[in-house]
DNA sequence: GTCTCCAAAAATATCGATATTATTTGACAT
DNA sequence: ATGTCAAATAATATCGATATTTTTGGAGAC
């Protein structure tokens, strides 16, 4: 259709494209808590037609970022202490049982790229917020991988995600980087290196259950 | 469009009524796991366009019960004894998490409601196999849904989804009757309005793990 | 006989237009 | 003034048609 410009060269589909883009616009609040989605407003952010739009929307749906309001359209997800509260609870839960799997599993080449991963996120600190926070999620999901457990690796990446909407809301993304957090990542790779899924697991926890209370403490009730 | 014939009268728009038949296909086996799932022929099956269709995939996507293969459309999620047992460990844990929560938020409504449903799941067993599966479906969430946590609710009944396909795949839906499943669910609800939380869990974990072993044992590797 | 490559067929993804449904606006009666 | 109802407006949901991509099938070369 166009001139076919794959200068960028990576997104096939339009729906996937619109998919991603949507899905960052929402994490990153510029498009904010319980926003009407109009289609037309859409088609024109993401220059592309309205069935591609509404499949991304659709697609959003499942990850809990978008709500449908049947035949009255689509909106951003509402925000509140109380489901900050839930995605910490089960984030704890769910990836205790990911990461204890994964040390149960544990072999030469998963430690290998919990090192490298852990090193690519110390090297992206000194980038953009942006690649900082990409090499973060990444060293967090290595972490968990190796628990072969497809199903509990997409919810810890989905409540993953909803949580650093959270962060961005409440900071512009970077109030965490104030805290020490280098150091609590030395520690859980540390543990878990050592197959040590008692510490590892006590030092995840404590690191979501610090992040978890700042962000807490400033939210309205 | 058409004459309006409101005979049913409770589908309210095209993609929402494609998603339920849809769904209702696939987690009964009547829509193989793994089978291809064509456009044409399912806007033929379900006497709609192809745009509600498509939608209606999407969404199943999310609930893990359609696999979107990126320019090369959708199929029917497939299935394996490592799927299964992965849903097996995750409901046990996530049930377990979302029945404490409701038994420490135990009131005089939520016992009700529970009794009530109890006794709707018993009347059901002696109508259709649709039946009894809706109330015992809705026994089952009501003894998680006093724990007022919507996203642990949603997975939840997202794994029970999961897991009930798997029942018909193994055994046409009605195998798991052979076993006096009645008195382990008297187990579970006196358990339950006796606030006795590790009974509770206990009896409903134990009535997972003996169906899980059933199912699994009818399984090839 | 097998492999490669190209053309034909099928299926998907996307667009533009239309019908349907919700929302707003303003006139009228109280 | 205020509340209610109806027409106008806006937005969603859906359809039919087209462009793109993948898959199929078969002809020719080695």
């Amino acid at each position: 259709m166009d001139a076919m410009l794959d200068t960028e060269g990576k997104e096939t589909s339009a729906t996937h494209g619109a998919y991603r883009k949507l899905r960052e616009l929402i994490l990153t609040g510029e498009l904010p808590p319980g926003q009407k989605l109009k289609i037309e407003q859409l088609r024109g952010l993401l220059d592309t037609g309205a069935s591609p739009v509404r499949e991304a929307l659709s697609l959003l749906t499942s990850d809990m970022l978008v709500e449908r309001i049947d035949q009255r359209g689509f909106r951003a997800a509402p925000v509140s202490k109380c489901n900050f509260e839930e995605i910490l609870l089960l984030r704890c839960n769910l990836e205790e049982t990911a990461l204890r799997a994964s040390i149960t599993n544990a072999d030469a080449a998963w430690e290998d790229r919990l090192v490298l991963r852990h090193h690519h996120m110390k090297k992206a600190s000194q980038n953009g917020a942006q690649d900082f926070e990409d090499a973060h999620k990444a060293f967090h999901m290595a972490l968990l991988d190796n628990s072969k457990l497809p199903l509990l690796l997409r919810y810890c990446s989905q409540l993953y995600d909803l949580n650093i909407r959270y962060r961005y809301l409440a900071a512009g993304g970077s109030s965490y980087k104030k805290r020490d957090i280098a150091a609590e990542h030395q520690q859980i790779l540390d543990a878990a290196l050592n197959h040590d899924a008692d510490g590892a697991t006590r030092h995840l926890i404590d690191h979501y259950r610090r992040t978890g209370e700042y962000l807490s403490s400033q939210m309205e009730p």
